[in-house]
DNA sequence: CATCGCATGTAATAGGTTACATGATTAT
DNA sequence: ATAATCATGTAACCTATTACATGCGATG
């Protein structure tokens, strides 16, 4: 049951409503880290509401309601985050599929590390991209942004997915 | 619906019964890729063989049923292995971990990404002699392995994921 | 002959996806 | 006025988790 925590983390971040958690998904969240729709997140933030663990800050036009993080929903979050990392439990697609590899043809293999490497290196640049812009506008002194720290992660992940690939193929050529 | 996927291509990497599968996915599959417990992969197995995906090549005691991927099945898997990757619907604990970081006090939050570090530097550590013991007993011209592959896919996440910590560790120590 | 691991299953519940749905406000 | 976007929801269906359950075969 992440999608909690997502929440409860991104409220404690920064109070939003339902609508902006669901853009926030679609943006570096979704794509790394945790993705939901809004059908999955408005019953959520209701039942965080419920309780107790968000809080109704602001209303606006609409129906907008905006939560933040309580006290309580704070320390739930902060157990959570230190809780050991769960091993075993893994599920990406992506990951999946490069392990499925070996299950077909030396031809096939070759081509798709190929669109592996390819695609990874293409995400490679555009993050590059992202950081400079991020770093350009920094003041000093302010603190870590999400934004920055997940463009980071995200570009060394995929440095390293490219890496792989590249090593993949390289293996496969010698072992014809 | 990766699952069936998963299954289509361990069976079309070496056939298995149920159970061979369970232990498959307890191992670098349910680790790095994808997790399913036994609950989910015996109904999917009868699934994918009423669909004539897989089919049973042998039986042994116990009610064992040994299943091998069909050329339809390959030809599924095909399909999906080339299919472009999708965006935007990550769902990795791992990451939102350390995406919601940012939404803990200072104290907390270099005390998480010393836990983080610490966990990726002893999981390189781990694989590092993995992949050393695995290459120590390599036949030349011998087709990639799955577990070899998968072993250097890992070492090489957890070395991005090690460094990012210590990058992210060294940005908070400068923002005080 | 008891215990451990092999091997498969059902049922209840929780969580996630997709399709459908509605109304309010802002911009053109 | 009209379209686009804001903002939230329900319902049906599918997928996943957890608890419970059973019997066979090998090893000591």
């Amino acid at each position: 049951m992440s999608l909690r925590h997502a929440l409860l983390g991104m409220l404690a971040y920064e109070p939003s409503s339902g609508y902006d958690l669901k853009k926030a998904f679609t943006r570096e969240l979704g794509e790394y880290a945790w993705h939901a729709p809004h059908t999955r997140i408005y019953p959520e933030l209701n039942a965080l509401a419920d309780e107790h663990l968000i809080e109704v800050v602001d209303e606006g036009a609409r129906g907008r309601r905006v939560y933040a993080t309580t006290d309580a929903g704070r320390e739930e979050l902060r157990r959570w985050l230190f809780l050991p990392t769960e091993h075993g439990k893994a599920r990406n697609t992506d990951t999946l599929k490069l392990f499925l590899l070996t299950s077909l043809d030396s031809e096939d293999m070759r081509a798709l590390l190929r669109q592996h490497a390819d695609e990874s290196a293409r995400e490679v640049e555009k993050l590059t991209a992202v950081v400079v812009e991020l770093d350009a506008g920094l003041k000093p002194g302010e603190r870590p942004q999400l934004g920055r720290m997940a463009a980071e992660f995200g570009l060394r992940l995929h440095q390293a997915r490219r890496d792989w690939a590249l090593w993949a193929l390289d293996r496969v050529a010698a072992s014809r």
